[in-house]
DNA sequence: GCCGCAAGTCAACAACTGATGACAGGTTCA
DNA sequence: TGAACCTGTCATCAGTTGTTGACTTGCGGC
């Protein structure tokens, strides 16, 4: 199938260039290789620690074009927390009961099941040091994650309540990143994921 | 009394120099200023954030001597969290019963009662973006922090309990530096105070 | 086959960082 | 008094960063 010509919004989240191999020349297939890069990149080592000489290479292409296609690494960064937060639904999708299990089990057994909607709390922590990052966390973080879940667990104190939720969810996130994996093995996960989960439920509840 | 000649560990921490006033010519009471300046500034913008010209200015001072006393910056943070790691036993003196009230109420209501030994937290998860900052910090937040945690706690599970409560904390914390303030006023940072310390005394309990 | 324009590269810039070593200013003791 | 020494400053280095504009290269239409 002719990949080169597809619109951006359909391209599969291209997988970084291996080798010499040369891109051909296709402006909308190097917009989308640049923000999937950066998005892999940004996700792995946070805001500050990613230069678009990084991003670049990782596309198999030049730093130069970040600023041609993006204006900038801090418009680049907003267009890859956008994409990434509407994935943040995954979260909200499903029963209610079990919104504890799914994301506590995203965060200990993620083996089973995928990031289940968590890819950007994962972002928004890896990259908040960053003043110029953090406005544009703090932004998405309101309008694209708090507030949806607000909505979605409602009852009383909603707001509070799911600011509560996201706070452990990112505490957990921030944790695993400070320090590299828990010390346990499947056993521990299993239990922390239990743990997190009841206590995460008790939030939506 | 003759402040300049105390040795250094009984110094109270000196404020920012103001004006264009001269320290008078005293290494121990230079390097104390040095750390002060170092451990508000970490605190408040991050490792990443703060350069060796702004801690040399904040104690008035050149940068240069950052490294002649302390062998460069990621020295000088090392012993930032030395000194703060130390306060972290505020937390777990008093009663334990009583341990999820006083960390919620650090961390909404500092007014009351200070900051009930957070304050490594918070440099923690301010300062964990930066690669060289994040070694030091989990070797700290392992040994000076999770271990005497779970000790403290004690009873099944100890350490996983001891690990998720501070994931609570440290989430708490870092959506407080993403987002600036709980949006409601003193009734609101109650009402999630209460809630905190709950959800906190279900895992120490 | 050739021209024009888009796509991509490259070298360079200015700003900033942590670090270094030569230097100057004050203190102390003989 | 003067020499040795400690304390602090300064200019400077090398490295990195985001960004820019001039340049080259290749594709599509005539």
């Amino acid at each position: 199938m002719d990949q080169q010509r597809k619109t951006e919004d359909t391209l599969p989240c291209a997988a970084p260039l291996e080798g010499s191999a040369r891109r051909p020349r296709n402006a909308v297939a190097t917009r989308h290789a640049i923000l999937c890069a950066a998005r892999r990149r940004f996700a792995r080592d946070g805001y500050d620690q990613v230069g678009c000489r990084d991003i670049g290479a990782e596309a198999g292409v030049d730093a130069a074009l970040v600023n041609r296609y993006f204006g900038g690494k801090e418009e680049l960064f907003a267009e890859v927390l956008d994409a990434v937060s509407q994935g943040s639904v995954d979260l909200l999708s499903g029963d209610r009961s079990q919104f504890g299990r799914r994301a506590a089990e995203a965060l200990f057994l993620p083996e089973r099941g995928g990031d289940a909607g968590l890819e950007f709390v994962n972002l928004a922590v890896r990259s908040a040091g960053s003043p110029a990052a953090r406005e544009i966390v703090r932004h998405h973080m309101e309008q694209q994650f708090l507030g949806p879940f607000a909505e979605w667990v409602g009852g009383e104190e909603a707001g509070l309540r799911a600011r509560l939720a996201a706070s452990v969810l990112v505490g957990v996130v921030a944790m695993q990143a400070m320090l590299f994996a828990p010390e346990g093995g499947d056993t521990q996960a299993q239990a922390a994921s239990e743990r997190l989960a009841r206590l995460l439920q008790s939030l939506a509840d």
